[in-house]
DNA sequence: TCAAAAGTGTTGAGCGTACACCCATGC
DNA sequence: GCATGGGTGTACGCTCAACACTTTTGA
């Protein structure tokens, strides 16, 4: 390796792929461009990284600044860099998604006035750059994880039913599940913990909250166990 | 988006970690470094991304540049960007794997006389930078991924016998495999043709040459099939 | 008492796994 | 004829999928 192209580097952005699960199916997290070019499309969140942080650390960066997330899950999706995804000059792009329990975190518009808005997936506006190919691409890797990693549990809260759990399956996988062979297997799998609070102000019979037991999850995982829905 | 950081850019390479099958077990491709850091380090093949080039064809041209390899199945692994992984400055590294049939595909060690060798994955030396994390991951990723997707053909010739298939898996996936049930189960997926050919030059019953079926895959594929060993 | 969702078992089919012997060939 | 790997079938257990009714609660 030499340093002969320091002068003719690509610049480097992190974006970010933020998914929720609302009543009416997965959703997006969009920002208003409030600049050139693409002013006034909808796009992902993200920008420029910094010297002296890591790609990580500047997804968590950007996503703090724009909508006002933090402490979520956040992994590495896909690096996008074919030549002229940015119409003005070289910009290479590290994607990363997120998953949030819609209900425990409000976003906050960021402090320069730009909109965020949540979208939901098959009903999303025009985007800008390639960002509906990164989308895409985010959404074709959580429905591939969800059925052999257990970070559904990242979009529901901390407590939640077994029907929200099988809910979350149905929207994500998109068909319908059986309730009793779901129920079996995944408390089969012994990685949901019930507790002692119920549902509450619901019109028919409450139903048992459980937790997922993350801790026995990364341990039995250590051991072999693989999560399949 | 604002170009604020245009000058402070990170600079950008592409690694690439190749694998191939020998006789005993999975090998890495690596390159002896001519020059500091690490010099005299082993290391993975890469090199800088050019300005007008996409990540997947720096990769290419490096792989051919450092190593003579072409027209090989090449895929994204992940981007590595600890800030201090390269002791110099600031670089980002976008990971490729690769793999290799080892007898169809010869190494031509580069212009600039690095040596170019196989090492095997279970006896590795000391890598220069993170090469040794890209690696693992690398390794992770081949291995989980031949469990549910027909890439193992790409480490073997285009006519291959069942046994040497199986031994394939074995090595990947260090465990033994039944015989009778690894052929009903391989066979009974439609994805192997027999052709007419046998073995050559054995000192024993010659075994049957098949193909995979590549084009066979991507229809299935489409249609939600999927493979598991 | 009605509506609405919670909760609960059984059965049959298909799949994965375990297992042992004869066959074709070169030397 | 012997050594070497090639090639083949069956039986059992387990997991998965299909399927309907009773229970609890609030209104």
């Amino acid at each position: 390796m030499s340093f002969r192209y320091a002068f003719a580097r690509p610049a480097l952005t992190v974006d970010c792929v933020v998914f929720g699960l609302g009543q009416d199916g997965l959703k997006v997290l969009l920002i208003r461009r409030g600049r050139a070019p693409f002013r006034g499309k909808w796009a992902l969140p993200g920008g420029f990284v910094e010297t002296d942080e890591s790609l990580e650390d500047a997804a968590r960066r950007e996503l703090r600044e724009e909508t006002g997330l933090h402490r979520i899950f956040l992994e590495q999706l896909y690096t996008f860099g074919r030549p002229k995804r940015d119409p003005r000059e070289r910009v290479v792009t590290v994607a990363y998604y997120a998953l949030v329990n819609l209900g425990e975190h409000r976003i906050r518009a960021s402090t320069d006035a730009r909109a965020a808005a949540w979208f939901s997936v098959s009903h999303l506006p025009g985007l800008a750059f390639d960002h509906a190919e990164i989308l895409r691409r985010a959404l074709a890797r959580l429905t591939g994880k969800v059925r052999c990693e257990p970070i559904g549990f990242e979009l529901l809260p901390r407590q939640f039913t077994l029907s929200q759990l099988q809910q979350l399956y149905e929207k994500i996988l998109e068909r319908p599940l059986d309730k009793r062979n779901f129920r079996r297997k995944i408390l089969g799998m012994g990685l949901l913990v019930p507790l002692d609070g119920v549902e509450q102000d619901v019109a028919h019979r409450p139903a048992r909250l459980y937790r997922f037991a993350r801790r026995r999850y990364a341990n039995l995982q250590k051991k072999g166990f693989n999560f399949e829905i």
